[in-house]
DNA sequence: AACTATTTATAACA
DNA sequence: TTGTTATAAATAGTT
């Protein structure tokens, strides 16, 4: 809160709120420190970025804390637990519950962002989710264009390039030495002409480009899956 | 911090420790809803009094993130595993472990339709999704408009009953049988004039009129959920 | 509970 | 990322 004030509400510059992130976080940690120490309290503090990583920070354990909490706000549960099959099997019930629980949320977000199951919502909460998904739509355009003009210009610098040595080739026609290179270029030559009787030319010369191998999907730990349901 | 600067060890007089204590504590539950709201992040924090009372607040709830941090580090099915691996357990765990696989992808999508981890995407699955969120967009803007155009053809009929109702009641000043509609009439007409002297009179329109209450939101599974984020 | 004089935290910028 | 700075926010001591 400076420079100027903000509203607290999420900060939509993911470069920004990375930066706020890791700053209110130090933040956050410093202050729960400050008040184990002065006020002989115990503190647990977990944050989950939304990356999903993991931070915690506890003036003893978060374990033992949590622990404690447990012991704190179960005591009546022990004798009902004890009776049913057991203790483990309960936690891991109850467990699955909160999963589960965890998952119809992510769902009905999801149908929601989609478009979907929107009867619920009044109409400011309709701008809300209007604003939301423009402001994703701007994104995934932005990303896609600025893709697809890495490509172009990545094309473009190869075709120059290969115009050239075709030009310096054409000038010297008997060169030895310069054999292989000359195969190259009649290669690359060919294509275009090959492909309008195929229709998918522009992937085909796709596959031929390192630079433009774009298959990272590969390496994706969920392949397509935004894309199908 | 302030009148005078001090240094973060135990406070030795019990009031003012505890008085630190309650103001300490609500900025730093305070400072934790600002981080889960501004960051996207899921945030708890637990607090033990010195007199071993609990306090907590938590972005969801603190059982949520508990549960969360345990399946991150994956060490809650350690315990489950020491003790007995039955069949029955096993399976268990196997449908956690799928429920968990779950909400990891769904997580992801719904982080991908908001426009954030689109790396990994290449260029024809990010056309894919921005068709996908063009199409969410349309029907939130849809059926905003919708509700939009409902409320408004609804006030607008309810006026035009009332100015012919008025109209009527004009032409005939004295009428016996019609006092009561009469009373209702008058009303009505005050109200704008009234308002004059006041700002917000649309805004108190409103309020008298049942077609334009919006607040379906307590009807809501998962309140504003899918917009907060 | 309120009030402020200060210290701290931090948003924007570099 | 890391640092700087102008400003907002938190709060120690006081009433």
């Amino acid at each position: 809160m400076t420079r100027k004030k903000i509203q607290i509400k999420r900060i939509e510059d993911t470069a920004a709120r990375q930066v706020s992130f890791s700053k209110r976080r130090r933040g956050l940690f410093k202050k729960a420190h400050e008040l184990s120490v002065l006020c002989d309290a115990e503190v647990a503090a977990v944050v989950f970025s939304a990356t999903g990583k993991l931070f915690e920070h506890s003036s003893t354990s978060t374990e033992q804390v949590i622990e404690r909490r447990n012991r704190q706000s179960e005591k009546g549960f022990d004798r009902l637990a004890s009776t049913t099959p057991s203790l483990e099997h309960q936690l891991e019930r109850s467990r699955y519950a909160l999963l589960g629980k965890e998952l119809a949320e992510k769902t009905h977000q999801l149908r929601q962002l989609r478009g979907e199951e929107l009867r619920e919502l009044d109409y400011e909460e309709l701008i809300h989710l209007e604003k939301l998904v423009q402001g994703g739509l701007s994104r995934v355009v932005e990303t896609k264009d600025e893709r697809f003009f890495k490509e172009i210009s990545s094309l473009k610098m190869k075709e120059a390039e290969l115009m050239e040595e075709n030009q310096q080739l054409k000038q010297q026609p008997e060169n030895v030495p310069g054999r292989v290179r000359v195969q190259a270029a009649v290669t690359y030559h060919r294509k275009p002409s090959e492909s309008i009787a195929h229709a998918g030319s522009s992937e085909n010369q796709c596959q031929d480009n390192n630079s433009f191998d774009i298959s990272l999907r590969l390496g994706l730990p969920f392949p397509n899956s935004a894309l199908k349901g």
